[in-house]
DNA sequence: GCAAGTACACTGGTCAGACCAGTAGCCTGA
DNA sequence: TCAGGCTACTGGTCTGACCAGTGTACTTGC
């Protein structure tokens, strides 16, 4: 005989999960609109600071927004990955997460990208891929800001063309941390003019390797490029967290 | 020229920058506690509902809990990948996210997850791989749910040998909003003690490969494992999705 | 008739004050 | 010494109020 342990459930949570219900299970559209608080306060039978409670949870998840002023109420948010993105960031600065492991991470999710990519690709994603990469070329002439924006562009395009939305936002998501950490780092680069160049090689090869329909090969030269680019940021002790993915 | 979006910031959402970074920050740990809701108020210079909104998020956010009573004040959490598996599974609900990307997600994890632990696997590791094994088998006599739980410790054992929390913990979540999406039709599965022999076979030839330290091999065998189990319950149409994996 | 401008009703953000159920820890009495 | 009750305080909720800001409908001037 096994008993559940009992929380209290507040009044407040109950409203979080009917509306939560109706937004995740498609009742309520993005672009919809909730009621007002004040009518929101009637219909749950509740005060009005525990209707407002509920929507903060909610739009701490994003799947609601409200303004102040708007007569047609809080709006219904399409899914984005922003919550992800928080919960994820957050968990990689309190427990301990090192730029190691988001790196070693990253090789994994890019890696598997463009495995995937360079066997599922259509051509539509073929050509994104060589307009992505002709930017990068373009953006190197015009700095690194630019040139940055085009990289980005081309990973995103690749871990589209792996038709898994959730490597996708995994993806973008773990890029963005690992940049946020070495941002500082990078912009006191000596030669960013080689870096642009490197970079550029490398990813001209993959692309090559996509092309070729080739996903080990291209899935281990984005691996490659990834440990060649940042790795000497990386404490030496632990670079042996990464070879393996080599 | 160009100017950023403005947004008007709310005096709740200060108070939750401050928490957040005392905590993420390691300023406050695990255990301590806030000031309760009336001196916090006093603190900030806000009333009381505005600090009880800041709370809500970070509670929402799991950095924090209240408990109505406790003169000690609301406690600062552990981090825990909580919010993170919540976000996902959100995300994966409403943001047509079906089985077969599921599934391709936790082959690219749990593979990629087999391969470091094979090549970084410390011999306490594999001991208790060999002792997960075994419990899996006592379990398949014992009957399904706990041959189900010794499946999931063996699979976060293998994750924890992989020396990286962010593979933990993204295997995790995802196997859970798998298991999630297919217990119903698992719980309808005409011949379970079929199904156990052939995952136990596929374990122990995954712990094979990890004790000889050939990672692609176990990563292979992981991820043909996964295929041979919930294949069946991806729509025919998608499992082109997965193949690029075997 | 129509565009520009204005007024208004209503929104969400915030505050103050109140009450309640429930708890931790003290304090008392045996 | 210790079990029991007491109490001051907690968070959860409600009411009612005010404010700055917004969208809409109406008015005004052309």
């Amino acid at each position: 005989m096994k008993f559940e342990p009992v929380a209290p459930i507040r009044a407040y949570e109950r409203i979080v999960e009917q509306i939560e219900e109706a937004v995740v299970s498609g009742r309520l559209k993005p672009g919809e609109r909730l009621p007002g608080e004040r009518e929101l306060m009637t219909q749950f039978g509740v005060g009005r600071s525990t209707v407002r409670e509920a929507l903060r949870v909610l739009q701490a998840a994003e799947l609601i927004r409200s303004r102040p002023g708007d007569p047609r109420g809080p709006e219904v948010l399409a899914a984005s990955p922003a919550a992800l993105h928080r919960s994820m960031h957050r968990l990689a600065r309190a427990d301990h997460v090192g730029l190691a492991e988001l790196l070693q991470f990253r090789m994994v999710l890019d890696g598997s990208a463009h495995l995937l990519a360079a066997q599922l690709r259509t051509d539509d994603d073929l050509s994104a891929l060589d307009t992505a990469l002709a930017a990068m070329r373009a953006g190197a002439e015009e700095g690194f800001e630019q040139f940055s924006h085009a990289d980005v562009a081309f990973h995103e395009t690749i871990a589209r063309a792996s038709r898994n939305p959730l490597l996708v936002v995994s993806a973008e998501v773990v890029r963005g941390v690992v940049l946020e950490l070495i941002e500082d780092k990078l912009s006191h680069a000596r030669d960013r003019s080689a870096l642009m160049q490197s970079w550029l090689a490398h990813h001209a090869e993959v692309l090559e390797a996509v092309h070729a329909a080739d996903g080990e090969l291209a899935a281990r030269l984005a691996r490659r490029a990834l440990y060649d680019n940042y790795a000497e940021y990386v404490p030496e002790e632990q670079r042996a967290l990464l070879t393996p993915l080599l």
